[in-house]
RNA sequence: GGCGCGGUAGCUCAGUUGGUUAGAGCGAUCGACUCAUAAUCGAUAGGUCGGGAGUUCAAGUCUCCCCCACGCCA
């Protein structure tokens, strides 16, 4: 690993995926295996990285998960953490730290931001009239309220509005108003203070900043900018809640007064675990501050980071105005978004994903059917970019069975066993280049600086698209060589082809490795090589010499049958608990 | 209803600042090969680029109107 002075370092962070469950495989194309991908890919390069990605913890949903799964919600919390750690390794992401939003670093890094908002003038304090639930023993947002509608007798009408005949409703409105969580009709209106940030004052600046960002993709810019001219343009926001479980409302490390009891929103604490992760970082490999702060301060060394951050489209207002408004309002010299890659959504057979009606697949059980290579690849090579993108079963299999199995599997296997077959388990002597093995490496050098283009712009889909082309050209080669017919005339220049192509094995690892770890890993280690990012093509497919030995490997990627996708579409076709 | 993103070969999608015969992968058809996971390689496929009008020497690529799908919002 080389870490040249004047090379770019990357700090990576993906959307931190909320603690109530499970997510499913729209969520992890979304956001976390794209990062996953960037950051192998840069790690490849030789590049200095820090991936960051943690659990969101706080807010109403979390409580109300623990309290179905009868456990204390920062038990549940631990919990699920863990869960969601596990399956992340089973889909090789490889994340520097895994952090939770919970931890002491972002408790206290999220009141050191509340206090500089309030050393700045950036706070105001509102008071508004809330429900409070004596059952529950707490406030109640409103699509926690049921009642009967007033307009149209509808009698599970919520608080924010009648899902019946549409109307928008107070929870004031109601009639025979009750909890939504224990059915307790005891409930009466009380005042409540709540902090808000004057957002509004930061817009010419959050405008400016966004109009630097002329590389940014329109999805994510016409989203910002919807934000910020829409109507009255942009409006405050709160940042405080009435709940037990988040982060004390305090100012820096002293009591803020007239906000006792009360906890942050959730969305003001969760994007500074991108930072307080860092912490966590450091603190779990024991270094010091100073060495998390050269990622993200900017007085501190962080002048060579490249910060690039991965998220669903629905995240995309968070992170280009809320979490931004946080950083500049805060005026300390934190590192802001330089990239910032969103993505749309992957339906399932014709509908949504989703994980409240527990529709398509979830990740714990893709694990259960498949190697974590295959569906990688095959999200990553449809992921959606410029538009929504679609999963089917017909699809996944005829799409990782061709690629993976086909051109991939398929030509490590055929190389390696004819070598085996027709010399020995080494690289063959003699012989030396002509020119179908120069227009070859020529043709690679071309594709390699293509592919390498597009995983900088990541450019995901043209990425995988590049790679493929990469593999299908040793096919080519092979085909039109012809090696087994060759040996059989002329068996020093069959030994140059195989040679060749054995050296593409390697070479094929190194390049895939941000796609598919696990069989790039069992490449390299059939054939005895490591991973080296290949500058010169023709250097990298020469870099095995005659005589060195490898092992025919296993089969790659074993087919996906008919009759095992014929079972799990009747498997998935209803929506889970 | 308002706003946003889309509507390109059977399918999934590419198509920079408008410019020669609109592209790729898969599927399909035909052919080649036999080393290999019945794998591979090559060739072929005539889609009025959602519909209409306009600007221009020239529009899938700009303007206006309409239709359709999806999403967000009040």
């Amino acid at each position: 690993m080389t870490k040249g002075a004047n090379m770019t370092r990357h700090l990576i962070t993906s959307a931190i995926p909320y603690i109530n469950g499970i997510k499913h495989l729209g969520n992890l194309i979304g956001s976390q295996l794209p990062a996953d991908l960037f950051a192998r890919y840069q790690r490849g390069r030789g590049r200095e990285v820090l991936f960051l990605c943690a659990t969101d913890e706080h807010g109403t949903p979390a409580e109300l998960a623990a309290k179905k799964a009868g456990k204390p919600v920062d038990e549940f919390c631990a919990e699920m953490h863990e869960v969601q750690a596990r399956i992340a390794e089973g889909f090789r992401l490889s994340f520097d730290h895994f952090g939770r939003s919970s931890s002491p670093q972002n408790h206290a890094l999220t009141q050191h931001f509340a206090g500089k908002l309030q050393e700045n003038g950036l706070i105001r304090e509102v008071s508004e009239e809330q429900v409070y639930s004596h059952a529950d023993g707490r406030f109640l947002p409103d699509r926690y309220i049921e009642g009967t509608c007033p307009n149209c007798a509808y009698d599970k009408a919520r608080g924010d509005q009648c899902e019946n005949c549409t109307k928008q409703l107070d929870p004031t409105d109601l009639l025979e108003p009750r909890s939504a969580i224990s059915g307790s009709t005891d409930l009466e209106v009380r005042e409540t203070k709540h902090l808000f940030l004057r957002q509004s004052t930061l817009r010419d600046d959050l405008d400016a900043w966004i109009n630097t960002k002329t590389d940014w993709p329109v999805l994510t810019t016409s989203i910002a900018r919807k934000w910020l001219h829409d109507g009255d343009g942009l409006r405050d926001r709160g940042i405080t809640r009435d709940l037990d479980w988040g982060i004390s409302v305090k100012n820096g490390d002293q009591d803020w007064p007239g906000m006792e009891g009360k906890v942050f929103y959730v969305w003001f604490d969760a994007p500074i675990e991108y930072i307080a992760c860092a912490g966590e970082w450091a603190e779990a490999h024991d270094l010091p501050e100073a060495d998390w702060q050269r990622w993200w301060r900017t007085d501190k060394g962080a002048e060579d980071v490249t910060y690039t951050q991965f998220m669903g489209k629905d995240n995309v207002p968070f992170h280009t105005i809320g979490f931004p408004a946080t950083i500049l309002g805060s005026g300390e010299p934190w590192k802001l978004v330089d990239h910032l890659k969103s993505f749309n959504y992957l339906n399932y057979d014709g509908g949504q994903f989703s994980t409240s009606q527990g529709r398509g697949i979830f990740m714990d059980q893709a694990l259960e059917l498949l190697a974590p290579d295959y569906w990688r690849w095959w999200l990553l090579s449809h992921a959606p970019e410029s538009s929504d993108a679609e999963f089917t079963w017909s699809s996944f299999q005829q799409d990782t069975n061709k690629d993976l199995a086909d051109v991939l599997g398929n030509f490590v296997s055929r190389v390696t066993k004819f070598c085996r077959s027709k010399f020995s388990e080494a690289l063959p002597e003699g012989g030396e280049n002509g020119p179908e093995e120069i227009a070859l490496i020529a043709d690679l050098q071309e594709r390699l600086g293509r592919y390498q283009d597009h995983m900088e712009a990541i450019e995901v889909r043209k990425a995988a698209a590049e790679l493929r082309a990469i593999w299908a050209a040793g096919n080519e080669y092979l085909q039109e060589t012809a090696p087994w017919t060759t040996f059989k005339t002329d068996p020093e220049k069959a030994a140059v082809q195989i040679r060749l192509a054995l050296n593409l094995i390697p070479f094929y690892a190194t390049l895939s490795a941000p796609f598919i770890p696990d069989a790039a890993a069992n490449m390299h280690e059939n054939m005895g090589t490591s991973p080296e990012w290949p500058v010169d093509v023709n250097a990298a497919l020469h870099a095995l010499p005659a005589g060195h030995p490898f092992t025919v490997p296993e089969v790659l990627f074993a087919k996906i049958t008919d009759e095992s996708v014929a079972d799990w579409e009747v498997r998935f076709s209803g929506t889970r608990d």
